[in-house]
DNA sequence: CGAACTGTTGAGAGGCTTCAAGCCTAGTGG
DNA sequence: CCACTAGGCTTGAAGCCTCTCAACAGTTCG
């Protein structure tokens, strides 16, 4: 059984629980189902690479992933992390630009890509798709805006503090209160937009005022009213 | 003759030259030209404001305006300048989300509002239309990823040659290269996410270093290479 | 002409970055 | 199984960039 290790088990490649095909007829499912190629990806993994050209976008159905840009002198700006239900690549792909970011497995994952004319095919085609379509794209732009605004006005610590709210709210936590995402500190600091030292720095802070406990990369919300407070959100 | 102040001339109002539309059939120009409403608004005017329902899209036909969200404690973001052949307020209408910016006149405008139906109804109909238009959505979705790497990454001294080259890429300059674009430093403050006093002591180094030349609001580029190798775009 | 806004300059404070050094942890190979 | 190494983590010190506050000049407009 060793293909099974690179090669998903069917109930693990399921895409009709996505919100993003909510508007799929059962036949068009099946076109996707046919269509789809799964694989499994590492750790440590580059699904697709900053310049590169798309042939299709990708489900994620297992894992979680980092996708970033990389800015000036190298250091890359982690533009958001995307977990199971998540649909990456879609963009540059319809857009028909070469990848603007690289997306990197920081937790084993499972994901199913879709051809570029099955996704064409299924715009042209069905009406209440491309309409969810444009409004998914609307909603990312506006929270793009929002994070432009976020990021020119707020301090550091306001920021962490905005990052920490957004992965409680987006990612598992254990009934302790603790988020069940590792990261690095330098992939923090990535996000945030500052130096890994600094993140280090408020991170003891936030412990030392009570806010947060650290356990190595477990990070757990002790108040997080306070961390939202902070966030400014 | 008053009624010219508040409607605009019909050759003020053509919606045809306009990119956004290239896909419509002369038809479904002559429905837009039926549907839409064109109005004068002067400089200072509110076209809509942040937190507002929106009922239709606004083409710009002339004039200047800013759109700009409000940040923490009243202090604005400017996301963009949108000048003729510009489209505003559709990304809030396609989502059915109010609307999260401003649109304020800088420069007296003639703007076409176009409804919702109308949109709805050409998106519905023709492919080639709302295949375009999810091609903007993504290029523009692009374009925030872009300037929040930037804005993360980059100094204030950085971002504000950078603001100075795109409002060079994006507006009209003399034949002495001096920006046509009339803007308070508070405003170029608020595009780059900084202090005015900032912008103000930036500036004048840069006309120390022989790079641009100030007179009252006008700038005017000397050494555009070197603004843009400070920009590192 | 005065009021209100815009632009300019200086001083001081502080947030954040950078550099440097040392510690800790996990994974590797003998 | 343990020493070793590499990479991640932490802390301190120094300094710079940027912000804030304050005062004042210039400009615009009713």
């Amino acid at each position: 059984m060793r293909a099974s290790l690179y090669n998903p088990r069917p109930e693990e490649t399921n895409l009709s629980d996505f919100k993003f095909f909510k508007h799929l007829t059962d036949a068009e499912i099946g076109k996707l189902n046919y269509d789809k190629t799964c694989q499994i990806y590492k750790k440590g993994s580059i699904v697709y690479r900053e310049g590169s050209r798309l042939t299709g976008f990708y489900c994620v159905t297992r894992g979680i992933l980092k996708i970033y840009k990389t800015g000036i002198d190298g250091k890359e700006q982690i533009i958001r992390f995307v977990k199971k239900g998540d649909i990456i690549a879609f963009r540059s792909l319809l857009s028909q630009e070469l990848a603007c970011t690289t997306a990197k497995v920081i937790d084993d994952a499972v994901l199913c890509q879709i051809p570029y004319p099955t996704l064409l095919f299924l715009l042209q085609n069905n009406w209440k798709f491309s309409h969810w379509m444009i409004q998914i794209l609307c909603r990312e732009l506006r929270e793009a805006n929002d994070y432009i605004t976020d990021i020119a006005q707020k301090s550091v610590r306001e920021r962490l503090a905005e990052v920490l709210i957004l992965l409680r709210d987006n990612f598992d936590v254990d009934e302790n209160d603790t988020l069940q995402i590792s990261l690095t500190r330098e992939e923090l600091a990535n996000m945030v937009g500052t130096a890994t030292e600094s993140v280090i720095r408020l991170l003891s802070e936030f412990k030392q005022d009570g806010l947060i406990d650290l356990k190595g990369r477990r990070i757990t919300f002790i108040d997080e009213a306070s961390i939202r407070k902070i966030a400014n959100v």
